[in-house]
DNA sequence: GATTCGAATGCAATCGATTGCAAGTTTCAA
DNA sequence: TTGAAACTTGCAATCGATTGCATTCGAATC
């Protein structure tokens, strides 16, 4: 800067100011440092400027699992934002080490990025939860109830009653509900769900139907084989997840059963991989752009005009109807 | 800092010095000075140190699409490996908008990153050729041989050769091959694989059984269907990745026909949707995590040493067999 | 022609750490 | 007892921008 402030003939406050405020420079000043800063090929370094605004104009968002399909869609709808609102964004994988959140948290406190976006329900070791509240901080998808944090969320144990629900209206009774890991706070809410809709209907709880799983397709397969040695196997079964939906479907046809004809199944989310089963799953979808952005639009306010009430904000899913849920087979 | 200093009784200096050197300074104050920094909650403002340091400390990792599980996996090495290092990693999904490439470099530019790692295979809007050859940055996957860096990458021809040499050891003569999209260097490499496999087994080469495609599911089916209306159709199919590959088993099914029964399919990259197909995908498999882990170790090591001689690292594949690969059926 | 006002510019402080150098204090051997 | 060497510590400069305040200059008003 001081190169191009020599070489215009004038001092570096005006060149800062010929290149952040244009409208408080005299015009041919003004054209003259941009020319001159241009033929430098002159780069404001910015962290010259951040230690002096104390804004990184930059978001870091948490997420456990980078690979997963689900949130890297969250991520994109959350960077479009930012694009937009010329912040930058960082993203970090913590596969649930809390060492590896120590480490984020600290780019956090130490005022590399001035907002959170956490995708993994819960504050990363290191930032306390006194200062993550007056701080730009936001939940998504997954929710923390103690924590009195901003947060863009579904509304889970509705849309997993509304995806029992279809599949009662389609006659089915018997009806097992593959869970998700009890860790994460969505894997109750959606068997809650679940159970809700079954005593809605009138349909006693078999605790044999609700089976432990943890999202992963091979928990899937391993479900149905568990729920096909049953002496009265379900019909149908609800899937707290797509990837595990596709092992069941696996699983199902091959014990020689078919998908829906003998039992059918509906997942949730609507990743990708919906469409890669066959017959393609039926699911319901989260607005996973909306959310990442909804997030994002969130922090960036928070951080432009200071601690706010907490927000909470509930999207709205859609039941996705393809072709792995018909009605309940007549008994043999 | 100056907090810490004033209750310690002793000077920023060796505040500092406390936490960061902790041999220069007498054992006493040492950890009277850290407890001291515990109280308060002290944490050193990151900005500022670079400021002084000229040293980010952090990475930036630039990939078309975030939402590809062929990147995640490849970035969770590069991370693994920056953790150990105690770097941080910014990622960036660019979607192929110049302005967005233009941000990011940027953010190079202007010291918030002090290496690239790129899976673009090109340097982003923003940076020139000269600067980026001094500079920390480094190739992944796609190559780009007029630029004069460093790269970790597989040997596409080479592999795609195998993938077809293992087609023909099955027996099969007449193959297809579904492409990439042209505009990804990886995609001509992978076809001049196919071509080379064919040309060594004196199989004349057939233009009608090279399919354009875009490594989309959808690609993959609409290539099948085009190629079952052929006079003579393939009893193979190489395809330039796995989802373009899983498109192309379902279209083979819905046809009523049989993988590998009556057309054998292989894949390339081996993501995590291999194992999703019915039957399991045979297909080469990337070693993702160590491409982007060494990619890390490389930057890193440009970063800490500085320029190098240009390093090219080729990492070796591997044939996965899984289901869909058969002999070649008798004519009936 | 004097006065006022506004626009344009520069000076110098500031953000929060790190670190070369100098000064002060111990330690230890001769 | 006296230096010399080894430790400790503090001073103040530094990294590269931004910005409040003062200054300068020209134009406009009366």
């Amino acid at each position: 800067m001081a190169d191009v402030a020599r070489r215009a003939g004038v001092s570096t406050a005006t060149v800062s100011r010929a290149l952040t405020r244009p409208d408080q420079v005299n015009a041919k000043t003004r054209d003259m440092v941009r020319k001159i800063a241009q033929e430098l090929g002159f780069r404001p370094n910015l962290i010259g400027r951040q230690l002096r605004t104390q804004a990184a104009h930059s978001l870091l968002i948490l997420v456990q699992d980078l690979e997963n399909p689900f949130y890297s869609e969250l991520i994109k709808g959350a960077e479009s934002v930012c694009r937009e609102r010329q912040f930058s964004v960082m993203v970090g994988g913590t596969d649930g080490y809390e060492d590896v959140e120590t480490l984020y948290a600290e780019q956090f406190l130490g005022g590399r990025v001035d907002g959170l976006i956490l995708l993994t329900g819960h504050l990363p070791a290191g930032l306390s939860a006194s200062l993550a509240t007056q701080s730009p901080v936001v939940l998504v998808s997954e929710d923390n109830p103690e924590l009195d944090l901003c947060a863009v969320l579904i509304d889970n144990p509705g849309w997993a009653t509304r995806a029992t629900a279809h599949l009662i209206a389609q006659g089915h009774r018997r009806i097992a509900h593959l869970c998700g890991p009890m860790t994460r706070i969505i894997s109750p809410e959606r068997r809650e769900g679940y159970r809700r809709a079954l005593a809605t209907a009138g349909i006693a709880h078999d605790p044999q139907l609700e089976v432990p799983g943890d999202f992963s397709f091979e928990s899937g397969r391993e479900a149905v084989r568990q729920l096909l040695s049953l002496p009265e196997p379900p019909t149908a079964i609800f899937c707290a997840n797509d990837e595990s939906a596709l092992g069941a479907i696996r699983a199902v046809q091959q014990a020689g059963l078919s998908v829906p004809g003998d039992i059918s199944i509906i997942g949730f989310d609507d990743t990708k991989l919906a469409q890669f089963s066959d017959p393609p799953l039926t699911t319901v979808r989260q607005p996973r752009q909306q959310m990442g952005a909804a997030a994002a639009d969130l922090v960036i306010g928070l951080i432009e005009n200071g601690p706010a009430q907490r927000t909470r904000l509930l999207l709205d899913c859609q039941l996705i109807e393809r072709g792995t849920v018909g009605p309940c087979p007549v008994p043999r």
